[in-house]
DNA sequence: ATGTCCGTAACCTACGGA
């Protein structure tokens, strides 16, 4: 079985390059976060045999599964912050939870504490599954887990993704029963999955491990890696998807 | 590295957000 998740920065504009992605890469699952639409364009995901569960209201955020292998049981609430920032579905033998979590803009905005507690919430949400059965977590977390996860631990200091109190809540995620899958290193020897469009940032490999896939450890993993491609060339997202292969 | 890209509202550019 093949999962990955992706966020794809609008997925309106990136259909030229999901579509593509979605039929070469062949997941049989993937999360993706931030399709920044109310409307998620089922048609042509289905067309390559997919089911679809969105959760998405307009100009911001947005989050879905696709499944080629079964999808039930959607859950879209995630209780006290109304965003569409996060949904879960059975896909088959796996669990699946695509989550968003919010930026946090700056350390003394008000959205970092709305970023904590979005943290808590989704530790809280863990409490309804069982750490013995097969399950991922999966999307753009928006923290790096170490200063190895920043192309440059220097320029990060006094700024949001890598305080301890958002490692710790990273830290408390995995502590209820999941493992960091670590990707393979693409280009340099770190698994970047995120590069700023700004001043070459991906050609010079300066980026962020922000993207995860935890899963429990019914989950077997074969292999993983990030899709250097899918940010290559024309049109792409600041984003590459996180492709992991497993067993159960 | 204030450097780009996205959607939206309102216009043919500005803005918030990332």
């Amino acid at each position: 079985m093949r999962i990955a998740t992706w966020n794809v920065n609008s997925i309106g504009a990136r259909l030229p390059r999901f579509l593509p992605w979605l039929e070469e890469a062949a997941p049989d699952v993937v999360a993706v976060q931030e399709t920044k639409t109310a409307t998620f364009p089922a048609a042509d995901v289905e067309a390559l045999g997919y089911e679809v569960a969105h959760a998405g209201d307009g100009r911001w955020n947005g989050v879905a599964i696709l499944s080629r292998v079964g999808l039930s049981d959607v859950d879209t609430v995630h209780p006290g912050h109304p965003e569409p920032r996060l949904v879960s579905a059975q896909c088959g033998p796996l669990h699946v939870t695509s989550v968003y979590v919010p930026n946090g803009r700056a350390v003394d905005d008000p959205h970092y504490l709305y970023k904590l507690d979005w943290f808590a919430t989704l530790r809280e949400r863990l409490e309804r599954f069982d750490p013995a059965q097969p399950l991922v977590l999966m999307g753009d977390f928006n923290v790096a887990r170490t200063d190895d996860d920043v192309w440059d631990r220097s320029r990060f200091v006094g700024s949001t993704h890598v305080t301890p109190a958002e490692r710790t809540a990273m830290d408390a995620l995995v502590e209820w029963g999941l493992v960091d899958v670590v990707p393979r290193p693409g280009k340099g020897d770190r698994p970047f999955t995120y590069w700023d469009y700004r001043a070459g940032m991906f050609h010079k490999d300066m980026g962020m491990r922000i993207d995860y896939v935890l899963a429990t450890p019914a989950v077997t993993v074969q292999d993983a890696w990030v899709d250097r491609e899918a940010r290559k060339g024309t049109g792409p997202s600041d984003h590459a998807p996180v492709v992991v292969d497993i067993t159960l």
